[in-house]
RNA sequence: CGGAGUGUAGCGCAGUCUGGUAGCGCACCUGCUUCGGGAGCAGGGGGUCGGAGGUUCGAAUCCUCUCACUCCGACCA
C-alpha cells in the first residue's frame, strides 16, 4: 500500500479524551474514532489489525478441533427466558423492541442461542464431542466504558461452546480451549497467564481468565514471576490426547497466579520471596466448565448408548478480540508510539523514501516493494513529498515492527537501511539483502 | 448509579468571572526557499461557540431546561 492512496488519519497531538497509553495511540495512529461512548469505529490500520487477531484465533481454534460458525447479534428474549437469564442478566442487556412489539436483544454472549442449535439438530451421543464457535460482535451495556476499546460497549468476542456426554469429556474440552488459547497469545506476542477465577453470571464450576501483565491493567493480580516464564513455544499438540494436553495445563497453572477474586494469602506466602509479585493485568479471555447448567433447563440432550436420555456437559470459551489489540499496545510501545508484534502487525514492513521524486530513490522503493509483495508480505510505502523527520515519526507511531530506509547518500553505496522498530537498531545492506532477511524474520510467523 | 468535570474550526486550547458580534498553535490550500528525525517566510480557506428557550439595544459570555462526552468509584471479555 502507498501512503498518499491509503486513508491514515494520524494526529500529531494528543486526544484530550484518552488517559491510557493504548487509546491515546490507537486514536493518534487513526485506528479508531469514537462515535458514541463505548462504541468505535474500526479505521483501516485498526481494522487490519483486528482482522489479522481475528485469524489468528480461527486458525488456533480449528487447529484445537473447534467449528467456526456465525450467529446473530440480535436475539429473541424468549430464548433468554428458558435458561432465566432475561431477567438475572439485568441493565448490562441492552434490551430493543421491534415494529411488532416483540422482545429482542443485543446479545451479550451466545450460551442460550448455542444451546438452541445444539439441541434442534443433535440428539446422539454418537455426534459428540463437539465444540462450535464464532467471531462476534457483542453488546453490554456498561455502567462505564472506559480506556476506548479495553471497555467498550460493542465489542469483537470470540465465544465457543462444548458439548460432551460427561464432566471428564467436557473438561478434556475445557483443557483443549487452555492450550489452543495459549497458543494464541503467544502468536499475538502476548504473555497472558492463566489464572484461577470466579465465575459471575456465567456460572461455573472450573474457570481460569487469561490475564496479560500491564500497568493499567483492571484486575490485580498475585503471581509466581516464574510463570512469566511458561512458553508454549513451537511444540507439537495433539489435541486428541487427553493425557498430554492435561499435562501442559497442568504446567501452566500449578505455581500460584491468581487475581484478587480468588487470591489466598497464604497460599501466596508460599512462593519464595524473590518471586512473590503483585502486579495488574488485563483480561484477555476466560474458559469455563458449567456441566449443565444450561443443557438442563433448555432441555440440550443425547440418548447415550445404554438408551438413557442425558443433558449434556458444556463449558464456554471467549477471547476479547477487540479488547487484545488495547492489551497488545499496552505490552507493547514506547515513547514514540506502538510496537506491532510481527504476528499481528498491519503491514509487515514500512518503506520510507527519504527523497520523494528523487528518480533514483524512487525507482528504489518501487523495487524493494516490488520484492516484498512478491514474497507475500505486505509493505506500507510512504511516499508522501514529506521531509525525513515526518515520515519517521510517523512509522514509529503507527508501529511497524521493520523498516527500509531509502535514501540518495545510501543509495551512492548502493545500501538501504533495515531498522527494528523494537530495538531501534539499523543496519545498512543492499535491497536485496534486506528483503532476504524480511522474508527470514517473518517465516514460520 | 453516586461523586467531579468538559462541550468554542479536523486536533489541542484561550476567550466566559467583568455581555459589544470569535482568537492562538497544529493540521489543510497556494507560492517560494528548504529537505537523513515532526522546516522557514508570505498569502489563504474553514467555526449557527453542543441544542432549545429566556433576559438584553446586543449573548460564546447571564438565567432555565436539555443532550453528549470525560474522569474517580462499585460491576465485566
Amino acid at each position: 500500500m502507498r501512503l498518499t492512496r491509503y486513508f491514515l488519519p494520524v494526529l500529531k497531538e494528543d486526544p484530550a479524551e484518552a488517559q491510557i497509553v493504548s487509546h491515546r495511540y490507537m486514536l493518534r495512529a487513526g485506528m479508531i474514532k469514537q462515535q458514541s461512548s463505548g462504541i468505535y469505529s474500526w479505521l483501516p490500520l485498526g481494522y487490519k489489525v483486528l482482522r489479522r487477531i481475528e485469524q489468528i484465533v480461527h486458525e488456533e481454534q480449528i487447529r484445537a478441533g473447534h467449528i467456526p460458525l456465525l450467529m446473530p447479534t440480535l436475539q429473541s428474549a424468549d430464548l433468554w427466558r428458558e435458561s432465566g437469564r432475561y431477567d438475572d442478566y439485568g441493565q448490562e442487556m441492552l434490551r430493543i423492541k421491534d415494529r411488532q412489539e416483540r422482545e429482542m436483544l443485543y446479545g451479550p454472549t451466545n450460551e442460550e442461542m448455542i444451546t438452541d442449535i445444539f439441541r434442534s439438530h443433535v440428539s446422539s451421543y454418537k455426534d459428540l464431542p463437539l465444540t462450535l464457535y464464532h467471531i462476534q460482535w457483542k453488546f453490554r451495556d456498561e455502567m462505564r466504558p472506559r480506556f476506548g476499546v479495553m471497555r467498550g460497549r460493542e465489542f469483537l468476542m470470540k465465544d465457543g461452546y462444548n458439548f460432551d456426554v460427561d464432566k471428564e469429556a467436557a473438561l478434556h474440552a475445557y483443557n483443549r480451549h487452555m492450550v489452543s488459547y495459549l497458543r494464541t497469545y503467544e502468536r499475538m506476542g502476548l504473555t497472558a497467564i492463566p489464572m484461577r477465577a470466579d465465575s459471575g453470571p456465567i456460572g461455573g464450576d472450573d474457570t481460569h481468565e487469561f490475564l496479560v501483565l500491564a500497568s493499567t491493567g483492571e484486575s490485580e493480580v498475585f503471581y509466581d514471576s516464574a510463570v512469566t516464564e511458561l512458553k508454549l513455544g513451537q511444540r507439537e499438540v495433539n489435541y486428541d490426547d487427553r493425557a498430554a494436553v492435561a499435562a501442559i495445563c497442568k504446567e501452566f497453572t500449578t505455581l500460584y497466579a491468581r487475581t484478587d477474586e480468588t487470591h489466598k494469602e497464604d497460599l501466596f506466602n508460599q512462593i519464595p520471596e524473590g518471586r512473590r509479585k503483585v502486579g495488574r493485568g488485563i483480561e484477555v479471555g476466560q474458559i469455563f466448565y458449567f456441566g449443565t447448567k444450561y443443557s438442563e433447563p433448555m432441555k440440550a440432550t443425547v440418548q447415550n448408548a445404554d438408551g438413557s436420555i442425558l443433558p449434556v456437559h458444556m463449558g464456554s470459551h471467549g477471547i476479547g478480540v477487540s479488547r487484545l489489540l488495547g492489551a497488545i499496545i499496552e505490552a507493547s510501545h514506547d515513547d514514540k508510539g506502538i510496537i506491532w508484534p510481527e504476528g499481528v502487525t498491519p503491514f509487515h514492513i514500512g518503506i520510507v523514501n527519504l527523497k520523494q521524486g528523487d528518480a533514483e530513490a524512487d525507482a528504489a522503493c518501487d523495487a524493494i516493494y516490488k520484492a516484498v509483495t512478491a514474497i507475500d508480505l505486505e509493505p506500507l510505502y510512504d511516499d508522501r513529498d514529506e521531509r525525513a523527520g515526518g515520515k519517521f515519526a510517523t512509522m514509529d507511531l503507527i508501529g511497524l515492527p521493520w523498516r527500509i530506509t531509502v535514501g540518495p547518500r545510501g543509495l551512492k553505496n548502493g545500501v538501504v537501511e533495515l531498522t527494528s522498530r523494537r530495538t531501534g537498531a539499523s543496519e545498512e545492506m543492499s535491497p536485496e539483502l534486506a528483503v532476504a532477511r524480511l522474508a527470514n524474520i517473518y517465516a514460520g510467523i
